[in-house]
DNA sequence: CGGTCTGTTGAAAACGATCAATACGTGTGG
DNA sequence: CCACACGTATTGATCGTTTTCAACAGACCG
């Protein structure tokens, strides 16, 4: 009862906020009404405006939450990484699309499984709640991200998250899984900026790029100093 | 029982989502844990990073969320109208102020008083279960705003946004309970670029000014197509 | 080998920020 | 009642950043 995860060298169960604090037998009936689903990149989980009626949580890979508009543009809410929960909403449908940016896998719920489950399990109740509290305060460090900071301290943001997120990144070897248009979605930016951001890092010696999806961090404190959002 | 609220013309507990669903009894059993507050202009009902233990439910005028951080930058995460609930989060300090921006009436409760009685009011466990909905649904169209709207654009989605929110607010009158400092720091912009927006939506005849802190709106198409978010 | 996708770089333009000056509204005291 | 000061809003000129448009480089694949 300890799948391992392809993506990190821990059992999931034990490491992510839904299972957080379950006994044996809650995880049971949390798997039982789980689907261990696997997609290749570039699919979707859940397209905005369709009826949200399941619920995911990553058990490996990266995915984006993201919405565009009926004018063409395009903002990525949040990246998904291992352990990570989405789907939360009291809309019946939803309001922004999931893409996978790797191979993914993850546990599918339906909703209405979840929510009888959850008034069984108070534990699963207090990790749902907890997560929908995470889950704010991300965006609201968001919106913080795109008010205030410059283009190039949102790109030092997003590489000390990677380096938080992505369970086998380091200082030494930090792979990106999104590319550069992803990126700039995600802060704001266009793709354009997002590369300048990096060669400019890269000629103050911040970083260095092993490739252009791979960065070494030369000066993580400067990094942290740029990205500091309190 | 029911308290007339001299922002707008309606019984407050009718109206708003903290007591939606709830009969006369349960009502009053949330009342009774609740203590009204009495706040003039500019005064903080709470503090960043002191222990949050106090959940509002705004009953009359207007209040900011906001966040300065350690480098001096102040981000306005939301506006606060009567019938919206704050301070929901799972930490135990205060991840941002709130401050009153008019003279305000708030229904104030304990966080543990709060939560025991919701244990036993399953209604009221779903509604606080739907504002934390609400509010992150709400905190995402704002990191959309902040990404991906330009300058006048974010303007025209604040005038809409004030205009369905502040309950004497029409199209022929709304008045702004804000200064323009406190609109630019929420929609990450300067004083001077909020102004120029102002005049240029002058200057194409979109709205009229009454006064600086009072305006018409004369094409509301033109203002919700600018505003337009999805 | 050529095509496509992704990333980088350069030059020009647009946008918003900054700095500085001016207007406006309100309240105070002469 | 007027003069003045203070806080707030507007406007202008200039500067810096980001976007836009365009060219090019490298990787991958048929």
């Amino acid at each position: 009862m300890s799948l391992k995860n392809p993506y990190q060298n821990i059992s999931f169960e034990n490491d992510c906020f839904l299972f957080k604090n379950l006994n044996d037998n809650e995880r049971q009936k949390l798997l039982q009404i789980s689907r261990l689903k696997t997609l290749s990149k570039q699919q979707y989980l859940a397209m905005q405006d369709s009826p949200s009626d399941k619920l995911f949580n990553i058990a490996s890979g990266v995915a984006a939450v993201e919405k565009v508009s009926s004018s063409g543009r395009k903002q990525i809410m949040a990246f998904l990484f291992p352990g990570d929960f989405v789907g939360l909403s009291h809309f019946d449908t939803y309001e922004y699309s999931i893409r996978s940016l790797t191979d993914l896998t993850t546990y599918e719920f339906k909703r209405n499984d979840l929510t009888s489950l959850a008034e069984t399990l108070p534990t699963l109740k207090v990790n749902l709640n907890e997560i929908y509290s995470l889950i704010l305060s991300l965006s609201l460090e968001q919106v913080y991200l795109l008010g205030q900071l410059k283009a190039c301290e949102r790109v030092c943001f997003l590489i000390t998250q990677l380096l938080k997120r992505i369970p086998e990144a380091n200082a030494d070897k930090l792979d990106f899984p999104m590319t550069r248009t992803d990126i700039a979605d995600y802060l704001g930016l266009t793709v354009e900026t997002v590369s300048r951001s990096f060669s400019q890092l890269k000629r103050d010696g911040v970083i260095s790029t092993i490739s252009p999806n791979s960065i070494s961090i030369l000066q993580q404190e400067t990094l942290e100093a740029l990205a500091a959002i309190d």
